[in-house]
DNA sequence: TAGTGGTCTAGACCACACG
DNA sequence: GTGTGGTCTAGACCACTAC
């Protein structure tokens, strides 16, 4: 068939054709030609549509899907997202997940994972400033819903004390809201952002392909008596989700790059 | 040949083929077993020695190429990265680039890949508080390195007449680094932080492969006068980068969640 | 039963690196 | 020229959904 040797010679000046069909298929989404829950044409029917293998359609889809333009179901099609974007606000106040979502149009809930007593790994210890060798933390890993959309799954560290104290609330509830409801005030937080991809394991708690960024808020906060009061990360959808922040500069200290060119 | 229908054939209770091997080899390079700057065996080769299609070899490393761990080079093989990790701070003094890698031990270098006058887009009008219809502004982007390697792409917007002014030391060095020593002090910034999957564009101005998580830092900071002195977003390679802050709080507020259960 | 996406195979051509 | 990764094909089986 001339038709491979059409279409498999690749022009040393344009895109793979996997790109090409992802670029059409997002400029289709993004006009509004196929309208959010809309079915996509099948893989086989678009890679009639195209002239292209069902392999070469699929590598192209799986962009999308990444891109969280569209979500593909089993048996059933390919379907066009409707986009959501909540925003933590990293600022005052400190960040209260149920909080921004309530505020944004959500509903929130959680699915408690696990919640147990175990020894603290090594991390958990410094983080924690946990001195006993033997040290025991309560461990929790529980999913963030946003109208029944998994958008973040967080994994928490409580010392012994506190998670004894309040393992009931604790295993229902936002991380915290529920220390600050049951007194333990959070005065400051030590935090960090990151993103990787999806792992196999999380690709599936969160429902999103493999490899999807994951945007991971490290987090240690401190309690009134500026100890660590607990610690932990929340890895959340990067299609659903953002950090936002408001910084205040004193005094910039330039006199590091005094000796630059 | 009966190793189609064994290697095809999928337990309900496993993974796919392409995960478990990519595990396998993660774990290998975790171990050690395979040191950093050390080339993999070839993608036929680990066909065979897993006893899988080359497409299937193919999928593992992406996804290992995808979390960092190895760089492919076309011609010449797969290598195990060295992992490299860059904090840059969001609380004070404000985000230095350059004084970040600097700190951290790298040599830091801009390439500029254009600096030119335009008419300013709606959300940059907005965002620098333009009010002249066509507005004039000057946008710039460029390119990150730390030791010769690509970490970020910087999109930058600045007001005509900074750009008019500082053209030269701006076309050359870091945003604010630049603005600072040429007498725009910043003193306050509204800041968020997202994450998408590397397009084809980046992926190839970043070294990274398709897909790589990246971080964006999106800014608007303004300088003694209240008023936004420039804007734009960074967008960082996740698996060099990340950003930090420490967050006080005055009194938080949780009257939003008074109804909830 | 028919149709869909998920996985995998075997084999082809290309662009690139290296000796 | 040989070997490598990058792209693409044609075709297979599976699990799931819907009728």
């Amino acid at each position: 068939m001339t038709v491979f040797m059409v279409s498999s010679g690749q022009d040393t000046s344009s895109q793979p054709l996997h790109m090409v069909i992802s670029e059409k298929l997002k400029e289709k989404i993004e006009a509004g030609l196929y309208e959010p829950g809309e079915r996509l044409p099948s893989e086989f029917d678009l890679g009639e549509l195209f002239g292209v293998s069902r392999t070469t359609v699929r590598k192209a889809i799986a962009s999308l899907s990444q891109q969280g333009l569209v979500t593909t179901q089993r048996g059933k099609g390919i379907f066009v997202t409707d986009p959501h974007k909540i925003s933590f606000s990293m600022s005052n106040p400190l960040l209260y997940f149920d909080a921004a979502l309530k505020q944004q149009g959500y509903t929130s809930r959680v699915q408690s994972l696990r919640f147990q007593r175990i020894q603290a790994p090594a991390e958990v210890k410094r983080k924690l400033a946990l001195t006993a060798k033997d040290a025991q933390v309560y461990w929790q890993e529980k999913i963030y819903y946003a109208d029944d959309t998994p958008i973040a799954l967080d994994i928490t560290y409580y010392p012994e004390a506190t998670g004894q104290a309040l393992a009931e609330p604790l295993s229902q509830g936002f991380t915290y809201s529920t220390l600050v409801r049951n007194g333990i005030h959070l005065r400051a937080a030590k935090v960090s952002l990151e993103s990787i991809p999806a792992t196999y394991e999380l690709s599936e708690y969160l429902a999103v392909p493999l490899g999807m960024p994951l945007l991971v808020f490290n987090y240690v906060a401190c309690g009134g008596n500026r100890q660590p009061a607990v610690c932990g990360k929340t890895l959340s959808r990067s299609d659903w989700t953002c950090y936002t922040a408001e910084i205040e500069v004193d005094s910039p200290d330039l006199s590091i790059l005094e000796n630059s060119p």
